[in-house]
DNA sequence: ATGTAC
């Protein structure tokens, strides 16, 4: 975060993590360089917690202003569950590898109509409604590993889809019109203020929208329907009676259950966030396994050899991984990633949430590259 | 994170 001045002392920061979940000391001096900002009231770390470029993630600020930065390049963005009418024990991995690969290209339907639909205005990055975009978005294809209370209707018979995706352009030219300006905090009641909380709330809508539709194409390639199961967005900012609170990758403890996703080669978990969390917390829970190695040392973690890669596009289930981008799928390799069944057990011990049930990845799609598409654009 | 800077 660099220097920031330090005007009326310094807010609290509750840590909800333990030493099994690996903070690093740079993403601690970034939490504390947050509640060393002017006009922040209170600060939460998640187990989550690591360095990210605006500031730490995994995290939920209370200030009295609104904080752009906080909030990162991509509001909306978040998790979607869907329970799929396709039986678990029909499927097969390579089969539904192949099935879901066309979910990596472009969306050729009726986007205008769909943006039309879901009452949202139209946008210059609507292009790319439906589709997952990079970094660490992905749409998973799930089966139920475990179901710890049975109340909510997890069914152990049925496959699950997993969307992880956020506003696309959207979120990032906001933040870039922010940048442009300075990227200072906004009053809420301005004029900048509202047109800020404005285009977020598209940004929020149009997020929810995309993982939808991610979920309704990967249902439409396996032959079946998907139903919602929970959704939330983990960067995004509301206006509540004690200030502004922002959530920096971490979800929503006030809005029902929420999934907690671990690294592609690793368990998902759907917990019920407690209603007696301590109000440290900032009604916020982890929002997944979190980061433990930084995206350039991975190459020299996991090697670049053919062998390396080829590991890399299985997990250990027996499930398969669709990246045709190479630094991609080292990037995101799940040794970059904490335990998440350590989040979870710290999630736990402190009151926030406790598991519903947990899911393994059998199919992982992140960035497919259409050979014949580039041909095309050769030509 | 990004219809991805040069």
């Amino acid at each position: 975060m660099g220097k920031l001045p330090i005007v009326d002392g310094r807010a609290p920061i509750h840590a909800f993590y333990s030493s099994r979940s690996w903070i690093e000391g740079a993403a601690v001096r970034q939490l504390e360089s947050v509640a060393a900002i002017s006009g922040v009231r209170a600060v939460a770390g998640m187990p989550d917690l690591h360095p990210g470029k605006f500031g730490p993630v995994g995290c939920a600020i209370l200030a009295d202003r609104i904080h752009p930065a906080f909030v990162g390049s991509d509001a909306g963005c978040g998790m979607a569950l869907f329970a799929l009418d396709l039986p678990a024990r029909k499927l097969r991995v390579e089969k539904a590898a192949e099935r879901l690969r066309k979910i990596g290209r472009p969306y050729d339907g009726d986007i205008a109509g769909e943006i039309e639909a879901a009452e949202l205005p139209p946008s210059d990055f609507d292009g790319a409604l439906g589709t997952i975009g990079g970094g660490n978005h992905f749409c998973e294809l799930q089966i139920v590993e475990e179901v710890f209370d049975a109340s909510f209707g997890i069914d152990r018979q049925r496959a699950y889809i997993l969307a992880h995706s956020g506003s696309r352009g959207l979120g990032h030219a906001l933040l870039e019109q922010q940048m442009s300006e300075g990227l200072g905090p906004i009053d809420p009641a301005s004029d900048k203020g509202r047109a800020y909380l404005h285009a977020h709330d598209h940004a929020l809508r149009w997020a929810s929208v995309n993982r939808r539709l991610i979920a309704r194409r990967a249902a439409q390639a396996l032959r079946c329907d998907a139903e919602l199961v929970c959704q939330c967005s983990h960067n995004c900012v509301e206006h509540r009676a004690d200030g502004l609170l922002h959530r920096k990758g971490a979800a929503p403890s006030d809005r029902g259950i929420v999934v907690v996703p671990g690294s592609r080669g690793a368990l998902s978990y759907l917990v019920e966030p407690l209603a007696g969390a301590p109000p440290e917390a900032l009604a916020s829970i982890a929002h997944g396994a979190g980061r433990k190695y930084d995206r350039t040392s991975m190459m020299g973690r996991v090697g670049a050899t053919k062998s390396d890669r080829e590991r890399l596009t299985r997990n250990p289930f027996g499930g398969q991984v669709i990246c045709d981008d190479r630094a991609l799928l080292v990037e995101e390799a799940p040794e970059a990633y904490k335990s998440i069944a350590g989040v979870i057990a710290d999630l736990a011990s402190f009151g926030l949430a406790r598991a519903v049930a947990s899911f393994r990845p059998v199919v992982t799609v992140k960035k497919v590259v259409d050979l014949t598409a580039q041909k095309e654009d050769r030509r």
